[in-house]
DNA sequence: CCAAAAGTGTTTCACGTACACCCATGC
DNA sequence: GCATGGGTGTACGTGAAACACTTTTGG
């Protein structure tokens, strides 16, 4: 079981991985990942993963894909289940090292050579985000509770290599009525505060029940 | 790892289905499946498996989805891997059912019980199969080579599970420039033969890799 | 001649898209 | 006062959706 890890931070979408330090790969960085172990399901094990090597609890988690090349692992037949989680990296203060291990937060388009087939499986998770997060509302899942729409539009933008107007984003996510205005504002920026935004999960999810789609 | 097996014939979605000789469910109808073997990766297995199952080669696959749940083989810890393929019934006359095994085809909308968590494989499969349907032109996998407008319109009316004017459909399918008419219309029907064309698959890896997208 | 499906255009409306300026705040 | 991002409305064009009748063929 492997697990794509994505953050939000600095406007930039983070990837969280590991160094390893036994063969092979000794010193390359890897996804974060682990055995299934008997007693747990698929899932729980990369929730336990998840804990393990992160610290982090309670994330957007989702099977993405398994792989089983027959070479990708050169000491014998491994095969994988990928999964991605989404985490909030501002306001949860996540430790990304743990322990023994050494683990870092890389910007999507600025990893190092990953081991075994890891850079496959990162470029996979990349590409499910960018293409869910358009018709899901997931990104909200990378951001604080509270945010500002012109963060909510960068994070879009990043995810969807594209860039949007401002006019035309707030008029949609706004349409929707699925943003609650918090009547907070940004603290500690040089220059006008933003209003500060939270989503409705609970409105969403009647919505969505009676035919509603998501759609950005 | 299972494979959910779709067909189109007689203006109905089917999947190919086994009756199990041995224990646990034996009797129960159940996915197609099997063993992964330690040299071959997950796709070949798919593969080779829909070959000694149903004598079905060339057809479209794609991995669906892994189950681990725990307990969802009673002997033993299971974990599956599932794959959905799309099969042209009509022309390739199928030999559903091979040697010692008996399989059938059934609408997927009168499935009888299935054994272990098949059923729950099957939904995600055709759950997948209406999402995608709609942005990648798999539908026509499911349709022999040449087809009328109509038998097409209907396939995507079984797939979206919803009803399509007739006159939007040609419009827009036939405005996307990937039907070739081939001048041939049907033969032996009660009525007014239709024209039949074919998806130019060539034109649309081309016009794709310069952005276009196929959306219906 | 009747049944059954093939084939064909136009109008309407909603939504996506393009686009530029003033406002509030911190320094 | 200036730099930085926050916040706002309109006009236009494209594309989706609704909708009914004539044509062809076999029986």
């Amino acid at each position: 079981m492997d697990c794509v890890v994505f953050g939000y931070d600095d406007g930039d979408l983070k990837v969280m991985l590991i160094q390893r330090k036994l063969k092979p790969f000794k010193g390359n960085w890897a996804l974060p990942g682990g055995s299934v172990r008997l007693d747990e399901t698929l899932d729980e094990a990369a929730r336990r993963e998840l804990v393990e090597e992160s610290g982090l609890n309670n994330v957007y988690l989702e099977q993405l894909y398994t792989v089983g090349d027959i070479k990708r692992d050169p000491r014998e037949r491994v095969v994988t289940v990928a999964y991605y989680a989404l985490v909030k990296l501002v306001g949860h203060n996540v430790q990304a090292s743990t322990d023994a291990e050494n683990a870092a937060w890389f910007s999507v388009n600025d990893v190092p050579k990953l081991a075994f087939d890891h850079q496959r499986i990162l470029d996979k998770a990349f590409e499910r985000l960018k293409g869910k997060v358009r018709y899901e509302p997931i990104g909200f899942e990378l951001l604080p509770g509270k945010f500002a729409l012109s963060e909510l539009q960068h994070l879009y933008e990043v995810c969807l290599e594209e860039k949007l107007d401002k006019r035309n984003f707030r008029k949609k996510i706004l349409g929707m009525g699925l943003l609650i205005g918090t009547g907070e504002i940004q603290k500690d920026v040089a220059h006008r505060a933003a209003r500060l935004y939270r989503f409705d999960m609970k409105k969403y999810r009647q919505i969505k029940k009676r035919g509603f789609s998501f759609w950005l």
